[in-house]
DNA sequence: GGGTGATTTATTTTT
DNA sequence: TAAATCACCC
C-alpha cells in the first residue's frame, strides 16, 4: 500500500527526510500526526530498526494510536518495538532498568501531586514552621518548577538570587524544605512526576555509559508537541540526540499552552540555533475546519508578537459564521448549550460524539453537566477529578504499593489507619520522629518495634505488629498469584470493602461500586498484558500505568457522548461542532493570568487552541452573571470576543440596554499591563465605582452589533453525479473508501461507505467532504 | 484515639 | 458551594 499517496507536498517533503535535524512547523489541523506516523513508518521501510526509534509524544493515547496505523503499515511484528509514549511513561521505564545507579530501587513508587502535597505539608510541620506562611501548595508548585528548570537542591544553594527571592516572600526556609522533601522521596524510594524528567537528566550526566548506551539506542528521535516542552525535557532530547542528530520534532508555536508546567516556548523557536543544519518544513494547509473557523482563528493570534511566520489556510468550505451567544447567568449557558446541541442533533442527523463543550477551567463543568442531565443527552466528563484520584480508588492503590514498596510513606501513611484501627496520629508522629532519626523507612521502624524504645504503649504496638504481618501476608501473595486475585483479597482483607458498605449511605455504595471496577480494570489489565510477550502483567506495571495515565488515555467503551473537557486537555482533539463556554474577562483570560503580556498571550493561544478544534460549527458563549465561589458575580465578555475579525462572527443575542462596561485597559495600546497599577484603577473601599463608558473597540462592537437574528436558510447542496454505488471516494478525515449504498432524498441523502482503514461508515453527503475517485 | 460540628479556604490549566 | 481542616468533647 502505498501511503505516500495521502500526503501533500507539503507533508511529503518531512517523511521522506530521513537523517538530520528537522523541524516542522504544523499549523493547527495540518495533519502533523499523519507526518509523524507516516515518517516512522518510512523510516522503518527504509530498514532503520523500530528498536532504534524513539517517538515522545503528548497523551499515551496518542502513541496507542499511532503505533496501531504503524502497524497496520509495517506490520504489528516490527511495530511492537517502537518506543512510544509520553515523555513521564518512556523515562519512568528507562529508570527502572537504570535507576539503581543513582540508588532508587527498580520497584519505585510514583508519588501523584497529592502524594506530594502530603508529604510537603507533613515536612513543614515536623520543622515547625507556620502553615499559613508556608502553604504547601505553593511549597509544591515553587519545588516543581525548580524541578523542571533543573534547579536541584544543590544548585538552589548556590544560587543567592533564588534564595533571596525566597526571602523576600517571606519564605527563608524553602530550600530546606525542599532538601527534606528530596530526601524524604529518596528514602521512601519514590519519584514524584517532575523526579521522572530530573533523575533521568541526572542519570545521564553522571553515567556517561549509560547516555552512550541509549544515544546509540535511539538513533532516530522524534518529538511531538516540541513547543510544551520544559528544560528539563529539552536537556534530556538534546542529550540523546546528540551524538547521531536524528532529531525531528514536530509543533506549533501557537498553540504553546503549558507554559505553567514549565514549557518553555523557545525550544522551538530557538530549535535551528541547538543543532546543525536544521532543515524547516512549514505544514500550513488545515485539512480540519471551515475557512471561517480558521480565519477567524488567524484573525486572533495575529494579535501575538511572539511568533514564527506562518500562514494556516484551507481549502475547505465556507461554513457557518461562528456564533455567539450571551446568557443571564451560568445556568442558562448551560441550558443554552444543551438546547442547542439538541436541535442540531435533530437538524443534522449528528452523533452525540460530534459535540464538544470545552471550558477554561473545571470547575464550570457543573453547569453544563447539570442542563446535559436534564435534556437526557448522554456526555461524558474528562479531566477534573479522575477515577484514579478518588478517595477510595486511592486507598485500594495505597495497599498495593506498600506491596510493592513498603517504604513508600504516604501510601503508608494513608492505609495505616484506615479502616480505623486504633493506630492514631500521635502514634503515627512517633514512628515518623524515629524514622527520620534512624534514617530508615517507617516500615522498617515497624519492623523493629521490640528492639526500639518508642514510648508507645502494648496495645498499640500490638495493632501495629497486626498491620505489618498483614502487609507481608499480602507480600507473599503476591509472589504466587496475579494482580487481580491479589488486589480483590487485600480490598476484602483490609477491611476496606467491609467499611464503605457498613457505611450505607447512596455515596458508600458509590465508593463500593468504583473498587469493583478497579478491581475490574486490573482484571483487563492482566488479561491485556498477557497477550503481549514482553509485559509481565505485574502489579508493578500495572501500578505504573495507573501513575501516569490520564483521563485521555483510557478508552472506555465507544458509547456515544458529549465530550466535556477543559481547553488544555482538548489538544490534539477535534469535533464536529465545539462550545467554548464561559468566554468572559477573569474567566478566559483567567484574572491569574493578565499581569504580563507573555501571560496574556498564552491565554490567546489557548483561545486559538480552542477554537481550531472545530471542524464545522463553533459557539462562543458567555454570561453576564456567574456563580463564583458560592456567589453570583457580575460578569464582563471575554476581550478575545472583540478580537476575531467581526466577519466571521455572528451574535445571536443582541446588547441590550441594561448593559453595562467596567474600563479595561488595553494591552496593545498601554503596552506590558501591570496589575500594580491596574489595582490603583479600581475604587479604594468606600468609594463608589466609577462609570466608565465603552471604549473605541467597544464602540466599535455595539456599532457593528445588528439586532436581527435571523436562521441562515439552507440551499440544497450540490452532490456529485458520480457519486453512485460502487465509486472510490477519498474522505479528508477517513481516507480512501468505497460506496457500499446510496439512501435518503436532498438533504438527508446517505453514503454508506467502506473505508480502506476497515470502518463501515454512514456519512451524510451534504456535510462529508467526499471527493470522487472514480 | 475517635467522632462530630464549626470554620475556612479555594478556582487556572496537568504529566 | 463544597471540600477540607480544626477544635472540642467523649
Amino acid at each position: 500500500m502505498n501511503y505516500l499517496n495521502e500526503l501533500n507536498d507539503a507533508q511529503k517533503a518531512p517523511v521522506l527526510h530521513k537523517d538530520g535535524a528537522l523541524m516542522v512547523i504544523a499549523g493547527a489541523g495540518s495533519g502533523k500526526t499523519r507526518v509523524l506516523t507516516y515518517r516512522i513508518a518510512y523510516l522503518m521501510q527504509q530498514g532503520v530498526d523500530p528498536f532504534n526509534i524513539l517517538a515522545l509524544t503528548f497523551t499515551n493515547k496518542a502513541a496507542r494510536e499511532m503505533k496501531k496505523r504503524i502497524a497496520y503499515i509495517v506490520g504489528e511484528s516490527e511495530a511492537k518495538y517502537l518506543w512510544m509514549g509520553t515523555f513521564h511513561s518512556i523515562f519512568a521505564r528507562l529508570l527502572r532498568y537504570d535507576g539503581d545507579k543513582l540508588g532508587f530501587p527498580s520497584n519505585f513508587t510514583i508519588y501523584d501531586t497529592q502524594d506530594s502535597q502530603r508529604l510537603i505539608a507533613s515536612i513543614i510541620k515536623e520543622m515547625g514552621l507556620d502553615k499559613d506562611i508556608y502553604k504547601y501548595k505553593q511549597i509544591q508548585n515553587r519545588i516543581s518548577s525548580y524541578k523542571n528548570s533543573l534547579i536541584t537542591v544543590k544548585a538552589y544553594f548556590q544560587n543567592p538570587e533564588l534564595m533571596e527571592a525566597d526571602a523576600m516572600a517571606k519564605r527563608p526556609r524553602l530550600g530546606e524544605i525542599y532538601q527534606n522533601y528530596v530526601e524524604r522521596c529518596f528514602k521512601a524510594g519514590a519519584m514524584d512526576f517532575d523526579d521522572l524528567l530530573l533523575r533521568t537528566n541526572e542519570l545521564l550526566t553522571r553515567f556517561p555509559e549509560v547516555l552512550m548506551k541509549y544515544q546509540e539506542r535511539f538513533k532516530y528521535i522524534l518529538v511531538d508537541e516540541y513547543q510544551d516542552t520544559n528544560h528539563s525535557q529539552y536537556l534530556i532530547v538534546r542529550a540523546l540526540a546528540d551524538r547521531y542528530q536524528n532529531i525531528c520534532v514536530v509543533g506549533d508555536d501557537a498553540q504553546s499552552i503549558y507554559s505553567f508546567r514549565g514549557a518553555n516556548i523557545s525550544n522551538i523557536l530557538n530549535f535551528q540555533r541547538d543543532y546543525d543544519d536544521v532543515a524547516v518544513y512549514r505544514l500550513e494547509q488545515n485539512y480540519r475546519s471551515t475557512k471561517n473557523i480558521v480565519n477567524a482563528a488567524n484573525s486572533i493570534i495575529a494579535k501575538n508578537k511572539n511568533q514564527l511566520e506562518k500562514v494556516v489556510w484551507t481549502a475547505n468550505d465556507e461554513g457557518n459564521k461562528i456564533k455567539i451567544h450571551r446568557s443571564p447567568t451560568d445556568a442558562e449557558e448551560g441550558r443554552y448549550v444543551a438546547s442547542s446541541i439538541f436541535e442540531n442533533k435533530m437538524q443534522h442527523q449528528l452523533k452525540n460524539g460530534d459535540f464538544a463543550v470545552l471550558y477554561r477551567t473545571n470547575s464550570q463543568s457543573r453547569a453544563i453537566e447539570d442542563a446535559l442531565r436534564k435534556r437526557d443527552i448522554p456526555y461524558r466528563i474528562y479531566g477534573g477529578l479522575s477515577f484514579y484520584q478518588r478517595k477510595e480508588i486511592k486507598d485500594v492503590l495505597a495497599y498495593l504499593r506498600l506491596i510493592i514498596n513498603p517504604k513508600d510513606e504516604e501510601a503508608l501513611k494513608r492505609v495505616i489507619n484506615f479502616p480505623a484501627r486504633g493506630i492514631g496520629q500521635t502514634t503515627i508522629d512517633k514512628l515518623v520522629v524515629a524514622a527520620n532519626h534512624y534514617g530508615r523507612s517507617i516500615f522498617e521502624v515497624m519492623e523493629n518495634l521490640d528492639k526500639l524504645d518508642l514510648n508507645i504503649n502494648s496495645g498499640t504496638k500490638n495493632k501495629l505488629r497486626n498491620f505489618v504481618t498483614m502487609i507481608k501476608s499480602f507480600q507473599i501473595m503476591n509472589e504466587q498469584t496475579d494482580a487481580f486475585t491479589l488486589a480483590e483479597h487485600v480490598a476484602k482483607k483490609s477491611g476496606l470493602l467491609m467499611e464503605f458498605k457498613k457505611d450505607g449511605t447512596p455515596e458508600g455504595i458509590g465508593r463500593m461500586e468504583n473498587i469493583e471496577e478497579l478491581l475490574n480494570g486490573i482484571k483487563d489489565f492482566v488479561e491485556g498484558q498477557k497477550e503481549l510477550a514482553e509485559a509481565k502483567g505485574d502489579l508493578t506495571e500495572f501500578l505504573e500505568d495507573v501513575a501516569l495515565a490520564t483521563d485521555l488515555d483510557k478508552d472506555i467503551g465507544d458509547d456515544d457522548r458529549v465530550a466535556l473537557m477543559t481547553i488544555h486537555l482538548a489538544k490534539g482533539l477535534e469535533f464536529p461542532y465545539v462550545y467554548i463556554v464561559g468566554m468572559e474577562e477573569d474567566l478566559f483570560p483567567s484574572a491569574m493570568s493578565m499581569n504580563t503580556r507573555s501571560e496574556l498571550e498564552e491565554e490567546r493561544r489557548l483561545f486559538y487552541v480552542a477554537l481550531t478544534r472545530a471542524e464545522k460549527q463553533a459557539h462562543l458563549t458567555y454570561t453576564q452573571n456567574r456563580y463564583r465561589w458560592g456567589k453570583l458575580i457580575d460578569a464582563e465578555p471575554s476581550r478575545f470576543l472583540e478580537e476575531i475579525e467581526e466577519q466571521y462572527v455572528e451574535n445571536l443575542t443582541p446588547i441590550n440596554d441594561g448593559y453595562r462596561y467596567k474600563s479595561m485597559i488595553n494591552a496593545d495600546i498601554f503596552g506590558e499591563v501591570d496589575k500594580g497599577k491596574l489595582r490603583q484603577v479600581k475604587p479604594k473601599n468606600g468609594t463608589p465605582p466609577k462609570v466608565v463608558g465603552p471604549n473605541e473597540n467597544q464602540l466599535r462592537r455595539l456599532r457593528k452589533i445588528k439586532p436581527e437574528l435571523s436562521t441562515p436558510t439552507k440551499s440544497d447542496v450540490v452532490i456529485d453525479p458520480n457519486l453512485a454505488e460502487g465509486a472510490l471516494v477519498n474522505h479528508t478525515r477517513f481516507g480512501k473508501g468505497k460506496v457500499l449504498k446510496i439512501e435518503g432524498v436532498g438533504n438527508d441523502k446517505k453514503a454508506e461507505i467502506q473505508f480502506e482503514k476497515g470502518d463501515v461508515k454512514k456519512l451524510l453527503l451534504r456535510f462529508a467532504k467526499l471527493e470522487v475517485l472514480s
